[in-house]
DNA sequence: TTGACAACATAACAACCGTTGTGATGCTAT
DNA sequence: ATAGCATCACAACGGTTGTTATGTTGTCAA
């Protein structure tokens, strides 16, 4: 269940690190996530910190590794898979929030998210990551197409950045009200914007 | 062109430092925006915003009442207005970023919608202003339902919170992505998610 | 037994934050 | 002319931040 086959106790204890870190920014904030805080939430002192990173930054950059994996861990390999509609309705199920601990990795990314607009350096890095996983459904979608699984008449690129949006409004509008978007009702959301993609 | 009828000077200056604390907000996230950022921006002292405002939380509420306004001014009655697909269409359009100074409203607005998670008072405001964009949705849907503008099977209750997904799901692409998010492209996306709703 | 090193705790530092008080300036009504 | 008030500039305050240096503890090989 590790991340690494050759995990030192070293690498464990840095990757407790950045999980206190990701609860600390998931229940108050990027901002809020200080060192003091973070070191608090591990029940320690940020000698901790300092002595498995660099600076604050370094900190955060294995943070943001971490949900990065998060993010495409559970990804598929289009051109290996034949993909129903099924499949696709099961993945994103998956990777929405409501189902397991997902809400926390999208509070986390959410907030990385937001701090890339007043960075250059993280948007880009941000902007490189959604063209990733443009790219991966639109071969995705286009190889369906091609199996008559999807509509003909439609464009897979502009349908991948339906699906990216979709799954980007559903994600956050079930961060702000919980208690309105369980996991069904999220799925009813993307199904039905998802219905499109049928043929006929 | 004022935003009162009966506006003093006084509020003329506060609407300035308004628009300054939007100003750094977007370009610098919400935690830069510090008091001597927003008189930098300003071209002025900290004594400026004390003098207008009691404390920053003042000053922030009448930042994110403005962004509220910004948001409902241009609503319309869903009883009184017998809208069609294409009234939808346009009312949309004039709503999403790339297009005039959207963008900056919309930066500031995610960057109160984030902060918000953390926040339980901030968050039951936002609950209930997205509520209330949810109900119009639903009453217009409704109302172009019963007048066979969209098809019958629909539940515009579900549809409603599609178009609240998909609008904010654009908008945040949009917000990373500029270069490739147009606003014809980013209408695009908004047509495709909502062509279901058309009869038959 | 001792020395080296990993794994922290602790304290101090400058920089920045929001807030407050004080004072300078200028306009306005009397 | 002068009192009064609006409109700021400015400095100082306590608190928090990230960073750094130094101290302490345990472990383990020689």
């Amino acid at each position: 269940m590790s991340a690494q086959p050759n995990a030192t106790p070293a690498d464990s204890r840095r990757d407790e690190v950045v999980q206190a870190t990701c609860a600390v920014i998931a229940r108050e904030g990027l901002d809020r996530a200080s060192m003091r805080a973070i070191a608090q939430e591990l029940g320690s002192t940020t000698g901790v910190l300092t002595h498995y990173f660099r600076d604050k930054n370094d900190l955060l950059g294995f943070v943001l590794k971490a949900i990065i994996a998060k993010l495409e861990l559970d990804r598929i390999d289009p051109s290996s898979v034949e993909a129903s509609l099924e499949d696709v309705r099961n993945l994103l199920g998956r990777y929405l929030p409501g189902a397991a601990d997902n809400e926390l990795w999208w509070r986390v990314w959410l907030a990385f998210t937001v701090a890339a607009l007043s960075d250059s350096k993280q948007a880009e890095q941000h902007r490189s990551l959604y063209a990733q996983m443009r790219s991966m459904w639109t071969a995705l979608l286009t190889a369906m197409q091609a199996r008559g699984e999807v509509a003909a008449e439609l464009d897979p690129a502009l349908e991948a950045d339906v699906i990216l949006c979709i799954v980007d409004g559903v994600g956050i509008q079930a961060l702000i009200s919980p208690e309105l978007y369980s996991h069904d009702y999220q799925m009813a959301i993307v199904e039905a914007a998802l219905a499109r993609l049928a043929p006929r």
